[in-house]
DNA sequence: TACCAGGTGAACT
DNA sequence: AGTTCACATGGT
């Protein structure tokens, strides 16, 4: 793999990182596993990276931007200590390493219009064949970038239903040409409140509440977020009880419950969901609390997702 | 085959 | 304001 024969390179001590499970839960797509490392691009940039324990060794791109796009300033330590629920303490003591990366706007934002009623494979499927098929390849490597606005603006409905989006194609393709023709400006919701920015999301066609919120957390660093997706709704669900709740209402308590790093409690328990190894505390148990730790029946598992 | 997936938007009460 | 339904695709 040549990704930028003479540029940029080196290796970090990294005092928590795991890079596996940073890029496979269900921020960023396009990432692939190379030998013992990944290949991929941040932004414009062809990148090669290799975790071997507390060290990582990057190629491509220098230092400054992969510690902000790994977000390496995260203090963990802290965030984990910000929510003291017991199976939100679990979750996180297995998902050590996991960061909330801080992913190029546009390319966040285009990639989540994918994401409604669809699996992380697919998502994966449906934004890798966008870049194949619009994005530009990146110097010297065959590893091509997200497309850009004017790149999918100029598509027709068709050809981006060509590449598996479904319904989606359109709610991308009204977002990318009001990116395109300057009428939306995704850089500019940086300085806005973050009920501002998502109201301004939530303008954007194929954006509801639940992927603004998922923009938010993974291109606009608000760690304090909650968006509610299947899985989600039904571990808070768990947490308040066997009332029946709205998503709004999900929310709410996610973000009242999860703490202020509640975004980051929230990709924790969606990743121990995902990969089938959340546990829940039976619902309501006649045995105590003592017998229900030990007795593994008197635990409640989420169902496993289909594997993509 | 039937069911599900990191939902949204429009049309209903 | 809450509920219901259609919307595409691919995997188990």
């Amino acid at each position: 793999m040549s990704i930028s024969p003479r540029s940029k390179s080196g290796a970090l001590e990294i005092p928590e990182l795991d890079l596996a499970m940073t890029l496979n839960s269900g921020q960023a797509f396009h990432w692939t596993a190379m030998g013992e490392g990944w290949t991929g691009c941040i932004g414009e940039t062809a990148v090669f990276l290799r975790q071997k324990g507390d060290k990582l060794e990057f190629r491509g791109i220098g230092e400054k931007d992969l510690c902000h796009y790994l977000a390496l300033d995260h203090d963990l330590e802290a965030i984990r200590a910000s929510c003291d629920h017991p199976v939100v303490r679990e979750a996180s003591l297995g998902c050590r390493g996991l960061r909330i990366l801080r992913q190029p706007r546009w390319e966040c934002l285009a990639t989540f219009i994918l994401s409604p009623m669809k699996q992380v494979a697919h998502i994966r499927q449906m934004s890798l064949a966008l870049r194949a098929r619009f994005g530009t390849p990146l110097s010297g490597t065959p590893i091509p970038a997200f497309p850009s606005a004017s790149a999918l603006a100029e598509a027709t409905e068709q050809e981006l239903r060509s590449c598996g989006l479904g319904f989606r194609a359109k709610g991308l393709l009204g977002t990318a040409r009001l990116v395109a023709s300057g009428e939306f400006d995704p850089e500019a919701l940086s300085t806005l409140s973050t009920e501002e920015a998502r109201d301004a999301l939530c303008s954007l066609p194929g954006i509801g509440r639940k992927v603004a919120n998922c923009i938010l957390l993974f291109a606009y660093g608000r760690l304090e977020v909650v968006p509610v997706d299947v899985w989600i709704g039904r571990i808070l669900g768990s947490f308040r009880g066997r009332r029946k709740a709205t998503p709004a209402e999900l929310e709410r308590y996610g973000e009242r419950v999860l703490g202020p790093y509640a975004g980051y409690v929230q990709q924790w328990l969606f990743h121990r969901a995902r990969t089938g190894l959340l546990e829940l505390p039976a619902k309501k148990s006649t045995k105590s609390k003592a017998t229900a730790r030990t007795a593994t029946p008197s635990r409640r598992r989420i169902p496993r997702p289909v594997t993509g």
